[in-house]
DNA sequence: GTCCAGCAGGTGGTCAGACCACTTGACCAC
DNA sequence: GTGGTCAAGTGGTCTGACCACCTGCTGGAC
């Protein structure tokens, strides 16, 4: 049988997600005034320190505009929310956006090959010997999950190499994102993963030290899977 | 007389500053143990519940990681921090830390272009009218702030026409890192939002519906000062 | 001596109730 | 109208308590 961890939801991540639900799915308009914590704590039949928690992680979020003595209001999450924020919006009201799923296979193809240019700029035979045992270990195995756990592992690397913070936390929020689902990506995913050779490419050119032939390697291994991504995705919108 | 807002900073928001600090400073080590709720309270002299908001704050931000009945340990904020922590790595210990300033000029580089391709691609006469609208805004001051807060507009424009909620969300964690500092930066920005050329070049592309054209037209409105600053920023490393 | 069940202590999770600080809006005097 | 006053409601903070959970120690069984 398939055993999985227990997942323990706190009080204050209820009510957090509850409320970020009523903010994203548009039942709370931006500019709206939320009921009073009290009240809230009333309602959801909990504490007010735990309405307060997730009030507050709301707020953090840029979600939420609190003001001592007045009222607590929502803000434009399309304007104020950031990137962290990405996988909640991927799927709202429990189906996938396909607007949202497009998007970030655009913007994968924009960053990927600039980040990509970065470390072969920066990156040294280190590197090199690096991004080459993981792509051996990519090779090495056929199980569609593994493989995308080895192509994440290569692009952690690549990032590093690339050494800019900047995209490093673009990557981590991505990632953030991108390994709750996995599992369910490995069908779609497998075809890019599968590409070996793309890979080892794209590891030449960032050895050799080139940005702009490690550019172009990472767009094409990037590119078939986000291509074909892109038209089924555009199918199911045609078809809803 | 120039009056602003009073800042008030609340007791949780104080705590969290502080942790943040010790985390990000690297006064505290990843994998390294917290001191247990009350222990901090007692040392800060705050409540608990101050303290908790604020150690819930930071697992939001994937900065700790708390055990219900062991110990709330730190995480490496490197590896799991999202795109929203970038303002506070940008200045560390009170000094602009220049490797990240880069990375962020290197970071608008690649997805500015990105950016204005997917806009060509997606905008109508609407957006044009709406650019030059923008642009002939940014050539009628003179004020270096406003200039920039013009750009910032601009840019906003482009981002929405891009369509992509990806790219939507990186710009505004990337706005909110960038607009307090808006005067700090209004004099090393001055060289950029004053090419009121390049911005008409890029709105025209962008109204022909060219993305090709689109992308080497934001390229060329970011690189010059991008270019500068770089090497402004290297100066500054080898001085001190 | 070794092993392990059980317990005690410490930790985070949650709650209730209280009081303070602040904003708002109604009301009133001028 | 203008400005002051006040009451009501809101968020901000604290105290103290209890529950749920993990860890390490301890003492008995072997």
């Amino acid at each position: 049988m398939a055993l999985q961890p227990v997942t323990r939801r706190s009080v204050p991540d209820e009510v957090f997600d509850q409320v970020l639900s009523e903010v994203v799915d548009g039942e709370l308009e931006a500019g709206e005034a939320l009921p009073s914590e009290r009240r809230l704590a009333e309602v959801l039949g909990v504490s007010r320190p735990a309405v307060r928690e997730a009030l507050q992680r709301m707020t953090q979020t840029r979600l939420l505009e609190v003001r001592h003595g007045g009222a607590t209001t929502v803000r434009d999450f399309r304007r104020f929310a950031g990137l962290d924020l990405l996988p909640r919006l991927l799927v709202r009201k429990g189906v996938l956006d396909a607007a949202v799923a497009r998007s970030i296979l655009e913007a994968r193809l924009v960053i990927g090959p600039g980040v990509a240019a970065l470390a072969a700029e920066r990156g040294g035979p280190a590197l090199h010997a690096a991004l080459t045992d993981s792509v051996d270990a990519l090779a090495a195995t056929d199980d569609d999950v593994a493989r995308q756990v080895h192509a994440l592992a290569y692009w952690d690397l690549v990032v590093d190499a690339a050494d800019s913070l900047a995209f490093r936390l673009m990557f981590n929020s991505l990632r953030a994102a991108y390994e709750p689902a996995i599992e369910a990506l490995a069908a779609v995913m497998a075809e890019e993963v599968g590409q070996v050779g793309a890979y080892r490419v794209l590891t030449a050119a960032i050895g050799e030290g080139d940005p702009e032939t490690a550019r172009v390697a990472a767009d094409r291994v990037l590119r078939p899977a986000t291509t074909s991504l892109l038209t089924a995705l555009t199918a199911i919108k045609e078809t809803s």
